[in-house]
DNA sequence: CGCCTTGAAGCAACAAAATCGCATTAAGGT
DNA sequence: ACCTTAATGCGATTTTGTTGCTTCAAGGCG
């Protein structure tokens, strides 16, 4: 992890990463990613810049910081009645975020500073967690689920190729086109003897209780 | 694109350029990458650094077009015979170049260095062309084929993403597994309604004269 | 063939950054 | 309250990045 172990958490140690980290915050919206400097940094948070070096040790590793921390979902996936409608929407929501400007902006920052993937790792394991929730809901209501993985695999993994390799196209449909080709693999590899044909593409989200 | 166009490709432009990629590849290594500083490449290429922060702006650039052009492909995929064959063949030895340290750091490096894409563009159009290249020899034998994009999602997608984002399971076995689940799904969508699972719908190219 | 134009490279002075040793501070444990 | 020690502050030093100006050579033209 970038902030290195932090034998002390409490303390001054927090104080001087919150206000490192809010300085960070502050000057972005300011002056802009790229004009960033870590003395900058260092004079807003009101520290010295050899602070930041020996914690951070470069302002790639510290953006990676502040970058994953604003990728952490601040909700839970809203719950629309049905797994389908629940991934559409999750999905769809998703795509919106991370495909924008400034959703893009995190994702390569998170990248970009972490040597070690921890900070990629947890990116990934945030998009887990609200797969979980959302299929936890579903396995609550006695629908059939897929596997957090496959979802992984059919989904996030293609937005996230897409916005890190291949402009073009990344609207709405395409997330939903997503979610029915990982719920129709699903269905076949949970009973593939049921007589069900191919996906009844329903439209929009629309609960079905 | 991070090689400035170049007015005057001839003579000593291109000269210095290949000097300093040359001198770039020899010190990754030798001394490593993160060891790397512009005057040490300057000083073994025997520029002054000011041309290299001129023509390539800071050293993650100059990385990111030395890594793309080492994530070319050199060969065309094998031959195997059929489309199964082919494509198993490729994602695995896709998975694992990719997944190798010098893989991974080619894709990092590639990503850092790249604020328009280009090079991730790149990067993503080789894989497509080599894909492409097994879908115009299976089309050619007859054998039904899904659609290039249907394979970047389903098996390329997947797999950049977990090196990227996850570490963990990346084995031939797991490449194995995504093609057999992007060709099923192909199956699926060529003929769900008429009994006929496989029947050769020539598709593409290739004249029936 | 030699001159002219022009983009790129060399050079050097300068500005900014990163690094490092050492002194000082403050958590956390006893 | 004291002690240990990680973390910060400070300043000197090194390294890297920037810039204006000069010099060089590729390509076009008479």
């Amino acid at each position: 992890m970038s902030p290195r172990p932090m034998a002390r958490p409490g303390g001054r140690s927090a104080r001087v990463q919150e206000s490192v980290h809010a300085a960070v915050r502050e000057l972005v919206a300011e002056v802009g990613r790229d004009a960033l400097t870590v003395p900058m940094v260092a004079t807003r948070a009101g520290v010295t810049p050899s602070t930041i070096y020996r914690r951070w040790g470069d302002l790639r590793e510290l953006l990676s910081d502040v970058a994953v921390e604003r990728l952490r979902p601040e909700t839970d996936p809203a719950d629309l009645g049905s797994l389908r409608a629940d991934l559409d929407a999750w999905a769809e929501q998703f795509l919106d975020e991370m495909s924008s400007p400034p959703g893009r902006a995190y994702i390569r920052d998170t990248l970009l500073g972490d040597p070690d993937g921890t900070n990629a790792g947890q990116c990934s394991a945030y998009a887990a967690e609200q797969i979980d929730i959302v299929l936890a809901r579903a396995v609550r209501r006695g629908e059939p689920v897929p596997e957090t993985e496959l979802l992984i695999d059919r989904v996030v993994a293609p937005i996230m190729y897409r916005i890190l390799f291949r402009p073009g196209r990344l609207d709405a449909a395409y997330a939903r086109e997503l979610v029915t080709n990982a719920l129709h693999a699903q269905q076949i590899e949970a009973g593939a003897r049921p007589a069900q044909a191919a996906a009844p593409r329903r439209s929009k989200k629309e609960p079905d209780n």
